[in-house]
This record gives C-alpha cells, structure tokens and sequence, in this order.
DNA sequence: CAGTTGACTGAATGGACGTTTAACGACATA
DNA sequence: TATGTCGTTAAACGTCCATTCAGTCAACTG
C-alpha cells in the first residue's frame, strides 16, 4: 500500500512537474496532455489514470507552485532577523530569489492569473493566497510603523503597494527577462519603502560627502542624514499652503541661498538653526530627520545616564 | 470602393470588439471562432473571411486595445498641466480611467501577456508598447528631478517603481474586482512618489502642524545659542551619574575633543551630531536648549501654517 | 509454475474546432 | 429582365485533442 501511493505521488509530482514546462514553452492554450506525457516520459493514457481529468491535472499544477511559494515565503520571514524591518526585507529577496523566480514559474503564474477570471476554481485558490500574503505583509509594515516610531503611515496602503510593485516586476520579467535584473527590482522596492521608513530602509544618496563612520552607519551616516533632512524640509515646503523658501530662511535667520543647499543636501544647518527648524515643525520634524533613535541611543549610553 | 471598405472595416470592428467580450468572458484558451461570431451576431465563417485566420484575428484584437491604450494615455499626458508633476499624475490618472481600466479589458491584457511569452509576435508587440512606456514615464520622472532640485534620484528606478505598481494594481484589479478601489490604488501610487518627491506629491500626514513665522532676532544671537547648548550639556555629564565626556562622544560619533569644544562654547554641533543629543536627553534638552522658540512661534499661527 | 494484481501502453472514439467552399439573397448595372 | 458582384451563410472537411479501454508486461502470490 505504501509502496503503491509512493508510485502514485511520484507519477503525479513527475506530470506536475512537466506540466509546468509545458505551460512554460507553448503557454496554458498550448499545453496539451500529449505533451506533458511526452514531457514526462509516459503515454498519453496516463494522465487519466492518475488524475481525474486534464481541468484536475491543471488545478494540482496551480497548487503545487502555489504551495512552493507560500512556504518559500513564510519560511524567509521566518529565518528574518529580529529587526522590524527584517521580515520585509526577507520577503522582497524571497520574491525575487531564484529558487521561485524563473522564467518558467512565472510564465506558469500568468497563465493561472489570466485563466482565473474565467475559471472559478483557479480564482478561489489564487484570490485566497493573495489575502493571506496581503494580510501577512500589512502586519509586517504595522509592526514597523509602530515599532519604529511612523505614526501616520498607513500600513494596509503600504502593504498593497508593494505587493502591487513586486507582481509589476514579475510582468516586467516575463515580458523581457533579458532587460530585468533582480538586484535593481529589489534595489527599487526599497527605494518605495525608503521613503516610507528612511531609517530602516535608507535612501541610496549620489552625492556623499565625506562621511564620519565611528558609530554605527546607519544613525550616523552623514549623507543619509543630510538626504533625510532635505526630504523633511521639502515635504513642508511649497504645497497645501505651507512657507516658501523665503518665509523659512527668514524665520530661521539664514538666506534663501543657505536653505536652498540644505534642500539640496549639499550643506546642512548649524546646530542653532536646526533647534530652530524642529521647534517650528514640531512635532514630527525631529523622528522624521533622526529617526527613532533616542531610545537606542540612550542604552549605549547605559543604565543610569542622563535623566533630562 | 469606399464603401466595401468601410463595411470591412466595421465587420472587422465588430469582430474584435466581440473577441475581447469573448476572452474577457471565457478566457483566451476558452474563446473560439464560432463564439466570436455569434457575440457578433454573424455565422462562424465571416471570420476567415475578413480576417485571414483565427491567429490574425486575435493579434489585431491585441493591436487594437494597445492603440487604444496608448493613444488614450498619450492624450492625458498632452492635456496635462505643466507643472512637472503634471504629466506623472495624469498618466496615474489614465491608467485607472473606467475607459481603458475595465474589468474586461484587463483580462484581456493578462490574457496576451501570458501568451507572449510562447507567441513571438504578441511577445514583439507588448515588449515594445512596454519600452514606449518606459521611457515615457522615465523622461517626465527625469525633468521633475531636474526642475525639482532632486538630484540623486535615478529616474528610471522611480519611472520602473511606479510602472511596476500600475502593473501590479491591475493584477489586484484581475483577481478581485469587489476588494478593488480606483482612489486607494491612485492614492497608493502617488505614495511612492511623496517619498521622492515631497513637493509635488505631498504625502498625508496625520499629526498636529506646526507654524512658521519670524523669530525674534534675541532668539536667534548665536553665541547666547551657544552658551545655552554648553549649559545643558554640562548638567547632563559629571554629576549625578550621568554619562562620562568619553561616553557622550562615543554614542555620537565625535571625538572627546569635540565634546570640550561645545562644552566650552567655543564650537558647536553638527546638525545631526545635535539632533542625536536631543534623542539622548529627551524630552528636556531641546526646550533647554531653544527656549519655547516652538511654542511662541505657534503661538502666532498665522496664514502660512506649514503642514508638520 | 499458474494466477493475480497493478502500472502502463497505444490505438480507438467521439467531439470540438478552424478552415474551406458551394450556394444564396440583395443590390447594382446593362 | 439578365448578369455579375458583394456580403453572408451554413454545411462539409479535416485536424487535433481529451478520454476511454482492451491489452501488455512485470512483479508478486500461493
């Protein structure tokens, strides 16, 4: 008995298997039961003998790759660090990791996709799998939101954009894999958090200048501070009736000309105008340009140190 | 000779509007000659008649909502404003238009997108609409870095992000039309840009804003800035266990040296060195430090309030 | 060794589909 | 009215495909 259902699931992972080449080289309209036989190295006749029907073998084909990815995923979020940005960043590199990103699983993916709007049971399947990614990533970008100090943010809108973004690239692939590059995929997805979290995710900056690495690169890193700052000025700047350029210099007692290098990132302000720029926009201006940092900040500095 | 011509080009009209009903209703795999024809109304043979076969037939089908979609999202583009914002927006707005983003159309787009990949000539077609795109969308990301002061963003990383999402939202689009919303999924897309481009895409904030007005020129006497931050500073070291000059210097990456400096009055910090010190005395040392700057200021909210 | 079971084959079947084609009606022309 | 063209139809043809099934082969059983 064992041994017979031991043929059994091998026969069937054999047929899954070449049904996904099929699909893969003449598409899900091409894909015939002769050639996933062929494929597999059986007759014809087999197919019917261990699934019901070609509608059944299809459907085994869908859950299986479905299954692949689902585990594949929850097991990187798993092994993620401990970081509240760690399983997010898992999870972009397991959506672009080799093992489920080839060309012919994701050829296999679209197919399934553009089936499932005319075909019920592929729409239940995938439309459940979505939801559960979705709710998966919205908790991760919840945590960080909350654990890092993003108030504000909302995490389902986060959640959907990058998943929207993720499923982009993947079409990006299929249809000219050879323009794509994982690395610039992954590069850019973080780009989109990066404007989100810019401590966890920092902003790749051009123009560096020389930067002071004694601490830690990511609070202290220079350029990314004078790219954050510049950021936090610009958002308060020009629209929905906030100051101008002028209004600020003035208010800060600098020129037009000085706060313009700072929303370039080319000079950054003094300690005076700073204090002054985070009075003027408190609350939120100090987190947004240093980040969360003071509690960290505070236990290097150790237990009973510096009470305000 | 006008005439014949223009009964052909109807029927041929008529036919494809039918093919995209059809594969929007049963799938690419699921649509054939005589369901085409009879959504048309006609007989199974006028197909061949006016198309040379069933594979003609759908790649004009193809050809035609790719027309239609490029001429609808170049139109938007043209009839934009001319902010540099305004073509990025307009081309967001396009891509979610109930003309061109309707349920049956996307199918149709996952429909060929999944096929291309084993037809050569709908592979050809999409690739070079896609290219198009791209570069459409990489030169308006292009000029709102160049007239926007953003240097150091990489348009094509932001052009890739944002066509990715598009891509990616009309997949959600596909799989779930109830759970689907046209303004969250816009409003999601400008979201990426507000972490780019703060000016033009504002990004909604929650929390209370703050104000900005003219500070008193008392308030703004640098070397009174100084001796405050030195006063503030030193209360928080030797005494009642606080942190060493060594310590401080060491959680804020400067040397011990630099530390005396501000102590003394005779320098003073770096934007990021201060803000890093307004993390790690919180919540005390910045009003210590600038005096109720902030609250005076807001005092007088007056007409250019600045979003915080 | 005969008998039985299970895995697998490959030809046969029946239906659906794309394509072809002969015929038909409407209309214009002569 | 006779003739020819154009648009269209519907039946017929040939192909391909999923499915079925009788039969083969090997392994195991008693």
């Amino acid at each position: 008995m064992s041994k017979t259902s031991a043929v059994k699931e091998a026969r069937q992972r054999q047929l899954i298997d070449a049904t996904v080449t099929s699909i893969g080289r003449r598409g899900y309209a091409g894909t015939t039961l002769t050639h996933v036989a062929g494929e597999a190295g059986l007759s014809p006749g087999i197919v019917n003998f261990y699934f019901k029907s070609k509608e059944q073998l299809l459907i085994a084909t869908l859950e299986q790759i479905a299954d692949e990815y689902e585990a594949f995923w929850k097991e990187a979020i798993a092994a993620a660090g401990e970081s509240p940005a760690a399983p997010l960043d898992a999870m972009i590199d397991a959506d672009f990791d080799p093992a489920i990103f080839t060309h012919e699983k994701v050829s296999v993916w679209f197919a399934f996709w553009a089936e499932a709007q005319s075909q019920p049971p592929y729409r239940r399947l995938v439309s459940k799998l979505e939801s559960r990614y979705f709710e998966s990533t919205r908790a991760m970008c919840q945590r960080l939101i909350d654990e890092g100090g993003y108030a504000g943010i909302d995490a389902g809108a986060v959640a959907t954009g990058l998943n929207a973004m993720i499923d982009g690239f993947w079409l990006d692939f299929l249809i000219d894999p050879r323009d794509f590059d994982r690395e610039t995929a992954k590069r850019t997805c973080r780009l989109f958090l990066s404007g989100l979290f810019p401590n966890e995710f920092p902003r790749p900056v051009h123009a560096a200048p020389g930067a002071v690495a004694t601490a830690d690169a990511h609070e202290l890193d220079r350029a990314a501070h004078r790219a954050r700052l510049a950021t936090a000025l610009r958002r308060r700047l020009a629209p929905g009736g906030g100051p101008g350029v002028k209004q600020l210099a003035a208010a800060v007692g600098v020129t037009p000309e000085t706060v313009r290098g700072w929303l370039d990132g080319e000079t950054e302000p003094s300690s005076r105008e700073i204090g002054l720029l985070c009075g003027l926009f408190d609350p939120l201006f100090w987190p947004e340009v240093y980040g969360p940092t003071g509690a960290a900040l505070r236990r290097r500095l150790g237990a009973g140190a510096a009470q305000g």
